[in-house]
DNA sequence: ATTAGCACTCGAAGCAAAAGAGTGCCAGAA
DNA sequence: TTCTGGCACTCTTTTGCTTCGAGTGCTAAT
């Protein structure tokens, strides 16, 4: 059943006012809003609220939205909201500097997420499998020598590598060939026992020489494949007025701080770069969640990874600015990581020039 | 003025009764304990209270420990305090898996010192400056080497370069050869515009080759001089009473979470392995830390590095309990890094035999 | 020097009244 | 019909007041 404009524009109002109060909206301060006399608010508003587009905290409180209420704005009534140009140049400056460390970057960007919102930020990257390229190995002295493995995703990862034995330049050599020749293109899970055993029988490997590069190459797939989340600002929490209650807010920062839950979720975000999804209190799956909100955006973190970006916050968020700014900065990791504009355009829509900004 | 025993024993009563209530300690409380009235108890506070050891919140609570009061406390009255069999298990299980990455390592004994403190802890190690031991240049394709540096301090850094044109093998190998001859040995600072002229001149680098190495390099050595600092269990905070104004804790909280301020306070902490260093509310030079205690701990994580980890937490912290958590975990940290054991034995001395346990 | 006793102080807890915000509903106007 | 003003009602919040109790400081007696 479709809504009257009239009850679309109430209900905006409800959920916008909420948002920026926190404080039950009534139906004196829509009268003005809207255009109409305050009983003509009140029941229009109690026939949202039977629609269950609305709460009451108590009979002579004003009104709340619900989950579905929420659901709704989200969905159809929100405005998509555009950054300002100062907002933009933010994220652009703190963006500029490519070039780093994924790990150290993806730590930035979530500071970068967290200070814009005000709520909790985690940003993460998953990657598909990847395999090792090529081998290198350079010999630094008779014990010791060092292992490159230039990986598929372009990254590269090496180890000093300190022996209790002395060992020859050729057998480093035949070791390199080995390796180059038996274990680029595997996987981590493709690397078996047996394929150690053979190797280890090619390089008439008495000392575990193999085994030990093995071992780190193992490493090394392993920790390409599992995405490391980075949580930031879960004190912004505390300023929020709904998690005033010490208890509440330690709960749900535990829950947050690590990580590792987020992970869970993430199947069902879909994968289409520069998407947006949010999760209004009981939709998500998480317990401890139930009452907060979740939006998140996916970004393409180049050579075939995915890369999400998310905010943690009360489910009274402000979801058309937070979705304004996900939006924004998902489209430039994507620029900066991949090299893809997202489908829609970027900049030019998704900021609001300095002189458009009249309220 | 030295005080009397039985001076002592109430000023030590009140103290670790504030610890674990939270609440100001009343004379008739004491009274048993001393073994005197409580006339006796009050007339004794008073005269604490007179000497800076005691406070009142007002006049009819009890007596509270003043900073000066904790700080004789730590230095005179509190009990060298053990861990149990189980609390020491513990620890042992989580540094066992050594052989880690340091920033891993470090994540973990961050999470792990805030697990068994209660208190929200940070872990960082500080790097003596290093240098480059040698280049070793990867030929990958002829857009595309690897440069790879051994340090002093034993670690491995590589990077992947892509170049827009392409080079000869020759021109890599050339570049090895200069920079394994201008640039090991010298530490981020020496690294100047003029010895990378005049390095660029001897290599006849007309694109800019040796300038990208260069930046690299001092890359390497500036991050492997700059120490990260990880923070764990800032949430804990809110367990503590005192913080359950969520305005001081996301104060608090913000502070501790940025944990580059904890570098500033670090020339004061003495350096020998093993020192415990107790800092008690306004005698923190950060403004924020005010009505904060912090302990610290320092280990020698091998090869010159010196590593400390610390805690956070409210004056009333249960500095006996966390001193002899601490030292217990610096002591397994300086073990397992750099092999040497503290100078005062360790596992016998530190731990409370199941058997002991009496109270 | 210690103790018992007593008056005093001051915060915490409890309670009732008042204030205020908002609702629901009805009767009358548009 | 649809909207509006009005009114009674509900429920929370605030406020002021009282009471209660823990703890003190002082004094006089042991």
């Amino acid at each position: 059943m479709e809504l009257s404009e009239r009850k679309k524009r109430i209900l905006t109002a409800v959920v916008e006012g909420y948002i920026a109060t926190a404080e039950p909206v009534g139906s004196k301060a829509l009268a003005e809003q809207i255009g109409c006399s305050s009983a003509t608010i009140r029941s229009e508003m109690s026939e949202l609220t039977a629609m269950g587009y609305l709460e009451q905290p108590h009979t002579s409180a004003g009104r709340v939205p619900s989950p579905a209420g929420y659901r709704l704005y989200v969905n159809e009534l929100m405005e998509r909201q555009r950054l300002t140009e100062a907002e933009a140049a933010a994220i652009n400056d703190k963006l500029a500097k490519k070039d780093q460390q994924i790990e150290k970057l993806m730590n930035e960007v979530g500071q970068l997420t967290s200070s814009m919102t005000q709520y909790p930020a985690y940003a993460l990257a998953v990657k598909p499998p990847v395999a090792a390229k090529r081998f290198d190995f350079i010999y630094v002295d008779q014990n010791t020598f060092i292992v490159v493995a230039l990986l598929t995703d372009n990254t590269v990862k090496n180890k000093l590598i300190h022996l209790p034995f002395s060992v020859h330049q050729e057998q480093i050599t035949t070791l390199s060939a080995l390796f180059n020749a038996n274990f680029t293109g595997v996987t981590d899970r493709e690397i078996t026992d047996s394929l150690i055993r053979t190797t280890e029988r090619a390089a008439h490997d008495t000392y575990g020489l193999v085994a030990v590069v093995a071992s780190f190459t193992m490493e090394c797939l392993a920790a390409a494949r599992t995405a490391p989340v980075r949580v930031a600002g879960a004190s912004q929490l505390l300023s929020q007025p709904e998690f005033r209650d010490p208890d509440k807010a330690h709960a749900l920062m535990n829950f947050i701080s690590d990580g590792s839950h987020l992970l869970d979720d993430l199947p069902a975000v879909s994968p289409e770069p520069g998407s947006l999804r949010v999760t209004i209190g009981p939709e998500n799956l998480a317990e401890e969640l139930r009452d907060s909100s979740v939006v998140m955006a996916s970004y393409d973190a180049g050579g075939g990874m995915r890369g999400y970006i998310g905010v943690v916050g009360p489910t009274r968020m402000d979801y058309s600015s937070v979705a304004a700014k996900l939006s924004y900065i998902a489209a430039g990791l994507s620029r900066l990581l991949a090299g893809t504009d997202a489908p829609e355009g970027l900049n030019n829509k998704m900021v609001l020039k300095e002189s458009e900004r009249h309220e």
